[in-house]
DNA sequence: CGAAGGGTGGAACAATCGGTACACCGGCCC
DNA sequence: GGGCCGGTGTACCGATTGTTCCACCCTTCG
């Protein structure tokens, strides 16, 4: 039946696409081999080879999954008609959730993507911009009705720096939660945009 | 005479290194090989391992150097008496100018320390909380005259997020330098602080 | 003039790289 | 029951990995 393939194959997919997320994560990409991802997930080359297309496609699936997610989200919210600072806090909110719950897939999707090549590389570049971009519009319309400074691109570079460099040093564990951080690092950007 | 023979001995190294750091920063620790770097200095395998010891010697040389610089300026001037805003933003201004000067080994520095291993690691890691404690010092100072809100370890990690990220997207030939983005950040840093 | 020694290039090392080919197994449908 | 086929393990591919070894060259010094 299809219905018991489909699913065991596309858990098998998921569970090496979030393994390798790990991996790549824990050590960088090019410092795990196929040998070594084989092994964490208990699977032969060939029969890991039958799930992915290449190395890198497993690095171009993750990194480009959650972006596509981050950059939608952030599109979306930005299109929306809510004072620019709730726009913002809105974005803090969604960015710190996703770092937070799925903090290897995005240290990869953050910190690997040089290791792509060609026009994936391209690809993930360009949505990493358009997600920037989102951020952008929302800082313009605060400085047009004139509850934010006038945009400026190093302020907004400032921001989410802020907001990226959590992949680093976020514990799960942590007494303080992603919501908490959003809160923290959302009224840290008021008080910077504010006229 | 030892005279004619150690600078250029020297500078070959030196100019190793530079050129290591490059190409760390541009593609990645492990994505580039020994024979790309002897390429890239026009050496031989054997001339290029007669200057350095093994190639992750090379990434901790690197590293530790600009590690070590930073922490020792900063914890020299958090041990001043200047007030808590000034001190910050002494910190601020050598960051920037540090990784504008020095942008492929500031990413090194930053991006490449997961690939160090053992006692190296243990080290270099060290040395970059250290760092962080500098920081951290002068915020508690801050908080403790009365000119910054209380300490906050979340709004340390904020602002150090906000300096670091700028080795992923400064631009040497930048329109602003990084003393105006040094400004930009430590008035956006003393905003947040501000009590 | 000969010995010495740092600097260099290149061969060779075992190990591992990402990826492919193929034989086999087990449950499915006809 | 026989053919089919997705899933798997293994052997193997050429290429490249970091590193070592050694013969050479050139300068310097005795």
């Amino acid at each position: 039946m299809i219905k018991n393939k489909a699913p065991s194959e596309a858990t098998q997919r998921e569970r090496i696409l979030k393994t390798a997320a790990q991996l790549f994560a824990a050590r960088g990409f090019h410092a795990v081999g196929i040998a070594e991802l084989g092994d964490a997930v208990a699977l032969g080359r060939g029969a890991l080879y039958h799930h992915i297309r290449s190395k890198e496609d497993l690095l171009y699936d993750i990194s480009r999954e959650y972006i596509v997610d981050l950059a939608a989200h952030a599109t979306e919210v930005a299109r929306g008609d809510l004072p620019p600072a709730e726009r913002l806090a809105l974005l803090g909110d969604y960015l710190m959730q996703k770092i937070a719950s799925h903090q290897a897939e995005l240290t990869v999707c953050f910190r690997e993507v040089q290791s792509l090549t060609g026009e994936r590389h391209r690809e993930v570049m360009a949505l990493h911009a358009r997600y920037e971009g989102a951020w952008k519009s929302i800082l313009v319309d605060g400085e047009r009705q004139g509850v934010f400074r006038p945009y400026d691109a190093i302020v907004l570079k400032g921001l989410l720096g802020m907001y990226f460099y959590s992949y680093l040093w976020l514990k799960p564990s942590g007494r303080v939660g992603p919501r908490q951080i959003a809160e923290r690092f959302n009224s840290m950007a008021l008080r910077a945009l504010a006229a």
